[in-house]
RNA sequence: GUGGCUGUGGUGUAACGGCAGCACUAGGGCCUGUGGAGCCUUCAGAGCGGGUUCGAGUCCCGUCAGCCACC
Protein backbone atom coordinates (compact mmCIF):
# COMPACT_ATOMS: atom_id res chain seq x y z
CA UNK A 1 0.00 0.00 0.00
CA UNK A 2 2.78 2.24 0.53
CA UNK A 3 6.09 2.60 -0.93
CA UNK A 4 8.93 5.09 -0.64
CA UNK A 5 10.95 5.16 -3.69
CA UNK A 6 14.22 7.18 -3.97
CA UNK A 7 14.52 8.22 -7.65
CA UNK A 8 17.28 10.82 -7.68
CA UNK A 9 20.29 11.21 -4.89
CA UNK A 10 22.34 14.39 -4.70
CA UNK A 11 26.05 13.89 -4.61
CA UNK A 12 27.11 16.76 -3.21
CA UNK A 13 24.79 16.97 -0.05
CA UNK A 14 21.58 14.12 1.29
CA UNK A 15 19.07 15.89 -0.59
CA UNK A 16 17.06 13.41 -2.60
CA UNK A 17 14.16 13.10 -5.52
CA UNK A 18 11.19 10.44 -3.97
CA UNK A 19 8.41 9.08 -5.00
CA UNK A 20 5.97 8.03 -1.75
CA UNK A 21 3.26 6.28 -3.31
CA UNK A 22 -0.40 6.50 -0.77
CA UNK A 23 -3.58 5.30 -1.39
CA UNK A 24 -4.77 8.53 -3.16
CA UNK A 25 -1.81 8.70 -5.31
CA UNK A 26 1.79 9.20 -5.44
CA UNK A 27 3.54 11.98 -3.39
CA UNK A 28 6.57 12.99 -4.66
CA UNK A 29 9.01 14.70 -2.34
CA UNK A 30 10.63 16.87 -1.22
CA UNK A 31 7.03 18.33 -0.60
CA UNK A 32 5.39 20.89 1.95
CA UNK A 33 2.10 20.01 3.52
CA UNK A 34 -0.17 23.17 4.01
CA UNK A 35 -2.65 23.15 7.28
CA UNK A 36 -5.95 22.44 7.39
CA UNK A 37 -6.29 22.27 11.13
CA UNK A 38 -10.28 21.44 11.02
CA UNK A 39 -10.04 19.92 7.38
CA UNK A 40 -9.95 22.86 5.58
CA UNK A 41 -7.36 25.64 4.46
CA UNK A 42 -8.36 28.88 6.29
CA UNK A 43 -10.87 31.06 3.81
CA UNK A 44 -10.53 28.56 1.34
CA UNK A 45 -13.46 26.07 0.16
CA UNK A 46 -12.68 22.90 -1.57
CA UNK A 47 -12.93 23.92 -5.12
CA UNK A 48 -10.49 26.56 -4.68
CA UNK A 49 -8.04 24.37 -2.87
CA UNK A 50 -8.34 22.36 -5.65
CA UNK A 51 -7.45 24.47 -8.11
CA UNK A 52 -4.73 25.86 -5.87
CA UNK A 53 -2.52 23.10 -7.20
CA UNK A 54 -2.08 22.01 -3.27
CA UNK A 55 -0.93 18.27 -3.30
CA UNK A 56 -0.83 17.59 0.44
CA UNK A 57 -2.51 18.84 3.50
CA UNK A 58 -2.19 18.31 7.53
CA UNK A 59 -4.70 18.01 9.02
CA UNK A 60 -5.08 18.24 13.46
CA UNK A 61 -6.31 15.91 15.49
CA UNK A 62 -6.60 17.70 18.74
CA UNK A 63 -9.11 20.44 16.85
CA UNK A 64 -11.23 18.17 15.23
CA UNK A 65 -11.67 16.05 18.44
CA UNK A 66 -12.10 19.08 20.55
CA UNK A 67 -14.81 20.03 17.99
CA UNK A 68 -16.69 16.94 17.71
CA UNK A 69 -15.39 16.77 14.06
CA UNK A 70 -14.46 13.43 14.22
CA UNK A 71 -18.06 11.70 14.18
CA UNK A 72 -18.81 14.01 11.44
CA UNK A 73 -15.83 12.70 9.49
CA UNK A 74 -16.72 8.93 9.80
CA UNK A 75 -20.11 9.80 8.59
CA UNK A 76 -18.57 11.52 5.53
CA UNK A 77 -16.56 8.41 5.12
CA UNK A 78 -13.17 9.66 6.25
CA UNK A 79 -11.48 12.92 6.06
CA UNK A 80 -10.87 13.29 2.00
CA UNK A 81 -14.68 13.30 1.63
CA UNK A 82 -15.07 15.54 4.52
CA UNK A 83 -12.29 18.33 3.37
CA UNK A 84 -13.22 17.78 -0.36
CA UNK A 85 -9.67 17.66 -1.12
CA UNK A 86 -8.39 14.96 -3.24
CA UNK A 87 -4.58 14.77 -2.95
CA UNK A 88 -2.55 13.51 0.08
CA UNK A 89 -3.41 14.00 3.54
CA UNK A 90 -1.71 13.51 6.92
CA UNK A 91 -2.76 14.32 10.66
CA UNK A 92 -1.25 15.34 13.41
CA UNK A 93 -1.53 13.12 16.46
CA UNK A 94 -2.10 16.34 19.00
CA UNK A 95 1.19 15.78 20.45
CA UNK A 96 2.13 19.58 19.35
CA UNK A 97 -0.45 20.86 21.29
CA UNK A 98 0.86 19.36 24.79
CA UNK A 99 3.35 22.38 23.72
CA UNK A 100 1.30 25.08 22.07
CA UNK A 101 -1.01 24.97 24.99
CA UNK A 102 1.51 24.26 27.74
CA UNK A 103 4.87 25.23 27.16
CA UNK A 104 4.49 27.79 24.72
CA UNK A 105 1.99 29.84 26.72
CA UNK A 106 4.09 29.81 30.19
CA UNK A 107 7.65 30.12 28.53
CA UNK A 108 6.62 32.48 25.61
CA UNK A 109 8.75 30.82 22.90
CA UNK A 110 8.77 28.94 20.06
CA UNK A 111 9.79 25.42 19.42
CA UNK A 112 13.04 27.22 18.75
CA UNK A 113 13.14 30.01 21.01
CA UNK A 114 13.93 32.85 18.79
CA UNK A 115 11.03 32.28 17.43
CA UNK A 116 8.59 34.13 19.50
CA UNK A 117 10.66 36.75 20.71
CA UNK A 118 9.95 39.43 23.68
CA UNK A 119 6.13 39.77 25.61
CA UNK A 120 3.91 38.51 23.03
CA UNK A 121 0.33 38.66 24.28
CA UNK A 122 -1.73 36.33 22.72
CA UNK A 123 -4.97 37.68 23.70
CA UNK A 124 -5.76 34.18 25.78
CA UNK A 125 -5.20 33.70 29.67
CA UNK A 126 -1.41 32.36 30.25
CA UNK A 127 -2.49 29.43 33.11
CA UNK A 128 -1.67 26.02 31.98
CA UNK A 129 -4.32 24.57 30.63
CA UNK A 130 -1.90 21.45 29.97
CA UNK A 131 -1.25 18.09 32.65
CA UNK A 132 0.91 15.46 31.56
CA UNK A 133 1.50 11.92 33.08
CA UNK A 134 3.19 9.16 32.07
CA UNK A 135 -0.19 8.00 30.90
CA UNK A 136 -1.09 10.92 28.70
CA UNK A 137 -2.34 14.64 28.96
CA UNK A 138 -5.44 16.03 30.31
CA UNK A 139 -6.33 19.27 28.22
CA UNK A 140 -8.60 22.14 29.36
CA UNK A 141 -10.55 23.14 26.21
CA UNK A 142 -11.70 26.65 26.24
CA UNK A 143 -15.52 26.19 27.44
CA UNK A 144 -13.58 24.75 30.63
CA UNK A 145 -14.33 21.51 29.85
CA UNK A 146 -11.14 18.51 30.81
CA UNK A 147 -10.26 16.59 27.99
CA UNK A 148 -8.05 13.44 28.04
CA UNK A 149 -5.81 12.33 25.12
CA UNK A 150 -3.46 9.41 25.25
CA UNK A 151 -2.06 7.42 22.73
CA UNK A 152 -4.32 4.79 21.78
CA UNK A 153 -7.32 7.58 21.99
CA UNK A 154 -4.71 9.65 19.78
CA UNK A 155 -4.44 6.71 17.00
CA UNK A 156 -8.08 5.54 17.73
CA UNK A 157 -9.28 8.93 16.68
CA UNK A 158 -5.99 9.46 13.73
CA UNK A 159 -7.91 6.02 11.63
CA UNK A 160 -11.50 7.15 12.53
CA UNK A 161 -10.53 10.92 10.21
CA UNK A 162 -9.00 8.46 8.12
CA UNK A 163 -5.55 10.67 6.37
CA UNK A 164 -2.89 8.60 4.52
CA UNK A 165 -0.47 9.61 6.89
CA UNK A 166 -0.55 9.66 10.58
CA UNK A 167 1.89 10.12 13.46
CA UNK A 168 2.62 8.53 16.82
CA UNK A 169 1.45 10.90 19.67
CA UNK A 170 4.26 12.49 21.26
CA UNK A 171 5.07 15.16 23.89
CA UNK A 172 6.44 18.15 22.28
CA UNK A 173 9.13 20.02 24.51
CA UNK A 174 9.76 23.37 25.16
CA UNK A 175 13.04 24.39 24.24
CA UNK A 176 13.58 25.84 27.93
CA UNK A 177 12.75 22.92 29.44
CA UNK A 178 15.66 20.68 31.30
CA UNK A 179 17.65 18.29 30.21
CA UNK A 180 16.45 15.81 33.03
CA UNK A 181 12.62 17.20 31.92
CA UNK A 182 13.64 16.42 28.24
CA UNK A 183 14.69 12.65 29.59
CA UNK A 184 11.80 12.57 30.81
CA UNK A 185 9.40 13.69 28.48
CA UNK A 186 11.29 11.36 25.79
CA UNK A 187 10.98 8.55 27.97
CA UNK A 188 6.86 9.14 27.40
CA UNK A 189 7.07 9.77 23.89
CA UNK A 190 9.02 6.40 23.31
CA UNK A 191 6.26 4.33 25.34
CA UNK A 192 3.54 6.71 23.62
CA UNK A 193 4.76 5.15 19.98
CA UNK A 194 4.97 1.94 21.27
CA UNK A 195 1.40 1.58 22.07
CA UNK A 196 0.48 3.79 19.06
CA UNK A 197 2.02 1.19 16.88
CA UNK A 198 0.73 -1.81 18.68
CA UNK A 199 -2.93 0.27 18.73
CA UNK A 200 -2.87 0.99 14.61
CA UNK A 201 -4.23 -1.54 12.48
CA UNK A 202 -5.17 0.04 9.27
CA UNK A 203 -3.20 -0.87 6.67
CA UNK A 204 -4.22 1.93 4.36
CA UNK A 205 -2.57 4.79 6.75
CA UNK A 206 1.06 5.26 7.37
CA UNK A 207 1.96 5.49 11.07
CA UNK A 208 5.12 7.89 11.00
CA UNK A 209 6.99 7.61 14.42
CA UNK A 210 8.01 10.83 15.96
CA UNK A 211 11.58 11.33 17.05
CA UNK A 212 12.18 13.86 20.11
CA UNK A 213 14.99 14.62 22.55
CA UNK A 214 14.95 18.42 22.19
CA UNK A 215 18.62 19.47 21.66
CA UNK A 216 20.05 17.62 23.54
CA UNK A 217 22.47 15.08 20.93
CA UNK A 218 22.69 11.86 23.16
CA UNK A 219 18.84 12.59 23.43
CA UNK A 220 18.39 12.65 20.09
CA UNK A 221 20.84 9.91 19.08
CA UNK A 222 19.09 7.65 21.07
CA UNK A 223 15.39 8.96 20.70
CA UNK A 224 16.12 7.71 16.69
CA UNK A 225 17.51 4.57 17.46
CA UNK A 226 14.46 3.71 19.83
CA UNK A 227 12.09 5.09 17.19
CA UNK A 228 13.98 2.79 14.48
CA UNK A 229 13.93 -0.25 16.50
CA UNK A 230 9.80 0.04 17.14
CA UNK A 231 9.75 0.26 13.19
CA UNK A 232 7.37 2.71 11.11
CA UNK A 233 6.93 3.45 7.64
CA UNK A 234 8.60 7.17 7.78
CA UNK A 235 10.00 9.32 10.69
CA UNK A 236 8.94 12.88 12.11
CA UNK A 237 11.41 14.57 13.60
CA UNK A 238 9.84 17.03 16.39
CA UNK A 239 10.22 19.66 18.46
CA UNK A 240 11.68 21.56 20.78
CA UNK A 241 14.66 22.21 17.97
CA UNK A 242 16.38 24.01 20.30
CA UNK A 243 17.91 27.99 20.45
CA UNK A 244 18.50 28.84 17.07
CA UNK A 245 18.26 28.25 13.60
CA UNK A 246 21.55 26.39 14.13
CA UNK A 247 21.11 24.24 16.50
CA UNK A 248 17.74 23.03 14.49
CA UNK A 249 20.26 22.17 11.66
CA UNK A 250 22.56 20.31 14.40
CA UNK A 251 19.67 18.13 15.51
CA UNK A 252 19.07 16.74 11.68
CA UNK A 253 22.55 15.96 11.18
CA UNK A 254 22.88 14.04 14.58
CA UNK A 255 19.36 12.49 13.54
CA UNK A 256 19.57 11.28 10.14
CA UNK A 257 22.29 9.61 9.66
CA UNK A 258 20.87 7.22 12.06
CA UNK A 259 17.87 6.50 10.08
CA UNK A 260 17.20 4.76 6.77
CA UNK A 261 18.12 6.39 3.87
CA UNK A 262 14.50 4.92 2.23
CA UNK A 263 12.17 6.14 4.49
CA UNK A 264 10.56 9.49 3.97
CA UNK A 265 11.71 12.26 6.95
CA UNK A 266 9.07 15.01 8.16
CA UNK A 267 10.96 17.55 9.72
CA UNK A 268 7.38 18.35 11.76
CA UNK A 269 6.15 22.43 11.80
CA UNK A 270 9.04 23.81 9.97
CA UNK A 271 8.47 25.10 6.40
CA UNK A 272 10.15 28.77 5.66
CA UNK A 273 11.85 29.30 2.72
CA UNK A 274 15.14 29.03 4.28
CA UNK A 275 14.20 26.00 6.51
CA UNK A 276 13.12 24.24 3.56
CA UNK A 277 16.60 24.39 1.67
CA UNK A 278 18.76 23.65 4.48
CA UNK A 279 16.28 20.56 5.36
CA UNK A 280 15.79 19.29 2.10
CA UNK A 281 19.92 19.21 1.99
CA UNK A 282 19.89 17.65 5.25
CA UNK A 283 18.36 14.70 4.32
CA UNK A 284 14.34 15.98 4.93
CA UNK A 285 11.43 15.08 2.71
CA UNK A 286 8.67 16.07 3.74
CA UNK A 287 7.16 19.54 5.81
CA UNK A 288 4.97 21.58 6.96
CA UNK A 289 4.06 24.77 8.04
CA UNK A 290 1.64 27.15 8.78
CA UNK A 291 3.38 30.42 7.64
CA UNK A 292 2.37 30.56 3.91
CA UNK A 293 -1.24 30.63 5.11
CA UNK A 294 -1.04 32.56 8.51
CA UNK A 295 0.61 35.29 7.09
CA UNK A 296 -1.40 35.46 4.19
CA UNK A 297 -3.77 36.41 6.42
CA UNK A 298 -1.66 38.73 8.00
CA UNK A 299 -1.02 40.23 4.94
CA UNK A 300 2.46 38.72 3.78
CA UNK A 301 3.18 37.47 0.12
CA UNK A 302 5.68 35.38 -0.80
CA UNK A 303 7.45 36.07 -4.14
CA UNK A 304 10.73 34.49 -5.92
CA UNK A 305 12.27 37.36 -5.45
CA UNK A 306 11.32 37.91 -1.69
CA UNK A 307 9.35 37.91 0.97
CA UNK A 308 6.71 42.01 1.34
CA UNK A 309 4.65 43.08 3.56
CA UNK A 310 2.04 43.99 1.24
CA UNK A 311 1.64 47.54 3.18
CA UNK A 312 5.07 47.97 1.24
CA UNK A 313 3.68 46.82 -2.29
CA UNK A 314 1.02 49.49 -2.26
CA UNK A 315 2.47 51.52 -5.01
CA UNK A 316 3.17 48.95 -7.12
CA UNK A 317 0.64 48.77 -10.05
CA UNK A 318 1.47 45.40 -11.19
CA UNK A 319 0.59 41.78 -10.16
CA UNK A 320 2.29 39.70 -7.27
CA UNK A 321 4.27 37.74 -9.69
CA UNK A 322 4.34 37.82 -13.63
CA UNK A 323 5.23 33.71 -13.53
CA UNK A 324 2.24 33.31 -11.07
CA UNK A 325 -0.61 31.57 -11.91
CA UNK A 326 -2.57 32.45 -8.72
CA UNK A 327 -6.25 33.17 -8.83
CA UNK A 328 -5.16 37.18 -8.33
CA UNK A 329 -2.30 36.90 -10.62
CA UNK A 330 -4.22 35.34 -13.93
CA UNK A 331 -6.83 38.19 -13.17
CA UNK A 332 -4.27 40.47 -13.08
CA UNK A 333 -5.27 41.60 -9.77
CA UNK A 334 -2.30 44.54 -8.82
CA UNK A 335 -0.33 44.61 -5.70
CA UNK A 336 -1.78 48.24 -4.91
CA UNK A 337 -5.40 46.79 -5.98
CA UNK A 338 -4.71 44.10 -3.19
CA UNK A 339 -3.86 46.77 -0.91
CA UNK A 340 -6.70 48.38 -0.92
CA UNK A 341 -8.94 45.57 -0.66
CA UNK A 342 -7.06 44.47 2.33
CA UNK A 343 -7.44 47.72 4.22
CA UNK A 344 -10.84 47.69 2.93
CA UNK A 345 -13.27 49.18 6.28
CA UNK A 346 -15.64 46.15 4.31
CA UNK A 347 -14.94 43.22 6.15
CA UNK A 348 -15.74 41.14 3.28
CA UNK A 349 -13.15 42.74 1.35
CA UNK A 350 -10.23 41.99 3.57
CA UNK A 351 -11.34 38.91 3.98
CA UNK A 352 -11.20 38.64 -0.32
CA UNK A 353 -7.79 40.12 -0.19
CA UNK A 354 -6.77 37.25 2.34
CA UNK A 355 -8.12 34.97 -0.06
CA UNK A 356 -5.82 35.60 -2.28
CA UNK A 357 -3.03 36.11 -0.63
CA UNK A 358 -3.80 32.66 1.08
CA UNK A 359 -3.64 31.30 -2.52
CA UNK A 360 -0.97 32.92 -4.13
CA UNK A 361 1.37 31.62 -0.88
CA UNK A 362 -0.04 28.41 -1.58
CA UNK A 363 1.39 28.87 -5.05
CA UNK A 364 4.24 29.96 -4.22
CA UNK A 365 5.28 27.26 -2.24
CA UNK A 366 4.31 24.42 -4.33
CA UNK A 367 5.81 26.20 -6.97
CA UNK A 368 8.50 26.43 -5.01
CA UNK A 369 8.81 23.07 -4.07
CA UNK A 370 8.64 21.86 -7.95
CA UNK A 371 12.08 23.90 -8.76
CA UNK A 372 13.34 22.11 -5.97
CA UNK A 373 12.95 18.61 -7.47
CA UNK A 374 13.32 19.55 -10.89
CA UNK A 375 16.68 21.09 -9.52
CA UNK A 376 17.43 17.99 -7.83
CA UNK A 377 16.72 16.06 -10.83
CA UNK A 378 19.17 18.37 -12.77
CA UNK A 379 21.61 17.76 -10.10
CA UNK A 380 21.65 21.15 -9.36
CA UNK A 381 19.97 21.83 -6.14
CA UNK A 382 22.92 23.65 -4.66
CA UNK A 383 22.87 26.38 -7.45
CA UNK A 384 19.18 26.88 -6.72
CA UNK A 385 19.46 27.15 -3.02
CA UNK A 386 22.00 29.97 -3.99
CA UNK A 387 19.86 31.94 -6.05
CA UNK A 388 17.36 31.93 -3.78
CA UNK A 389 19.85 32.96 -0.67
CA UNK A 390 19.97 36.43 -2.47
CA UNK A 391 16.42 37.11 -1.90
CA UNK A 392 15.73 35.45 1.37
CA UNK A 393 17.99 34.85 4.18
C1' G B 1 -27.45 90.95 9.53
C1' U B 2 -29.22 88.68 14.51
C1' G B 3 -29.23 84.61 17.90
C1' G B 4 -27.41 79.78 19.22
C1' C B 5 -24.01 75.64 19.03
C1' U B 6 -19.12 73.57 18.02
C1' G B 7 -13.66 74.13 17.48
C1' U B 8 -8.38 68.54 20.86
C1' G B 9 -2.92 64.20 16.26
C1' G B 10 -4.21 62.87 9.24
C1' U B 11 -9.59 61.08 10.80
C1' G B 12 -13.21 60.03 14.75
C1' U B 13 -13.43 60.88 19.84
C1' A B 14 -12.30 61.16 25.72
C1' A B 15 -10.54 63.52 30.33
C1' C B 16 -14.56 67.15 38.84
C1' G B 17 -9.56 73.42 36.90
C1' G B 18 -4.38 68.96 38.19
C1' C B 19 0.68 63.93 33.94
C1' A B 20 -3.87 65.38 27.13
C1' G B 21 -6.00 59.23 26.91
C1' C B 22 -8.43 55.85 23.29
C1' A B 23 -9.70 53.89 18.34
C1' C B 24 -8.68 54.11 13.23
C1' U B 25 -5.03 55.74 9.61
C1' A B 26 0.32 56.11 8.54
C1' G B 27 5.45 54.15 9.53
C1' G B 28 8.58 49.85 11.68
C1' G B 29 8.63 44.72 13.41
C1' C B 30 6.78 39.63 14.44
C1' C B 31 4.41 34.87 13.11
C1' U B 32 7.35 27.61 11.90
C1' G B 33 3.19 19.91 13.47
C1' U B 34 -2.71 27.15 13.50
C1' G B 35 -6.45 27.88 20.92
C1' G B 36 -4.23 33.72 16.06
C1' A B 37 -8.69 37.06 9.69
C1' G B 38 -3.66 37.82 15.21
C1' C B 39 0.29 40.33 18.15
C1' C B 40 4.24 44.01 19.32
C1' U B 41 6.05 48.91 18.38
C1' U B 42 6.86 54.24 16.65
C1' C B 43 5.35 58.98 14.89
C1' A B 44 1.62 62.40 15.32
C1' G B 45 -2.83 66.94 18.80
C1' A B 46 -5.56 71.97 21.89
C1' G B 47 -7.93 77.61 15.45
C1' C B 48 -5.75 82.41 16.93
C1' G B 49 -4.98 86.50 20.76
C1' G B 50 -5.63 88.12 25.64
C1' G B 51 -7.32 87.34 30.87
C1' U B 52 -8.45 84.71 35.84
C1' U B 53 -5.48 80.93 38.58
C1' C B 54 -0.05 77.93 42.08
C1' G B 55 -2.01 75.46 37.70
C1' A B 56 -6.49 76.32 31.77
C1' G B 57 -8.16 71.51 26.66
C1' U B 58 -11.50 72.78 30.68
C1' C B 59 -13.53 79.23 33.39
C1' C B 60 -13.92 84.61 31.26
C1' C B 61 -13.27 88.29 27.07
C1' G B 62 -12.11 89.11 22.07
C1' U B 63 -11.23 87.17 17.26
C1' C B 64 -11.48 83.69 13.24
C1' A B 65 -13.77 79.34 11.10
C1' G B 66 -17.70 75.80 10.56
C1' C B 67 -22.72 74.26 11.43
C1' C B 68 -27.94 75.35 12.73
C1' A B 69 -32.09 78.65 13.28
C1' C B 70 -34.42 83.35 12.29
C1' C B 71 -34.98 88.06 9.41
Amino acid sequence: MFEFKIKVTDKKTRARLGEFLTPHGILTTPSLAFVGTQGNIKLLNANEVYRSGMELMIVNTYHLWVNNKVAEIQRAGGIHNYSGFKGIIMSDSGGYQVFSLGFRQLHKVGKITKMFPGKINYGFDKENVIKISDEGVFFKALDGKELFLDAKKSIELQEKIGADIIFTFDECTSPLNSKKYTREALKRTHTWAEISKQIHSKKNQALFGIIQGGSYKDLRQYSAKVIKKIGFLGYGIGGSLGKTKRDMLAILDWVVPLIEEDKPRHLLGIGGVVDLFNGIERGIDLFDCVIPTREARHGVVYTHYGRYDLRKLKTKKQVLEKSCLCLACRQHLTAAQLYVLYKSADFGEKILAQKYLTLHNIYFFSELLKRIRSAIAEKNFTKLKKIYSVYYQ
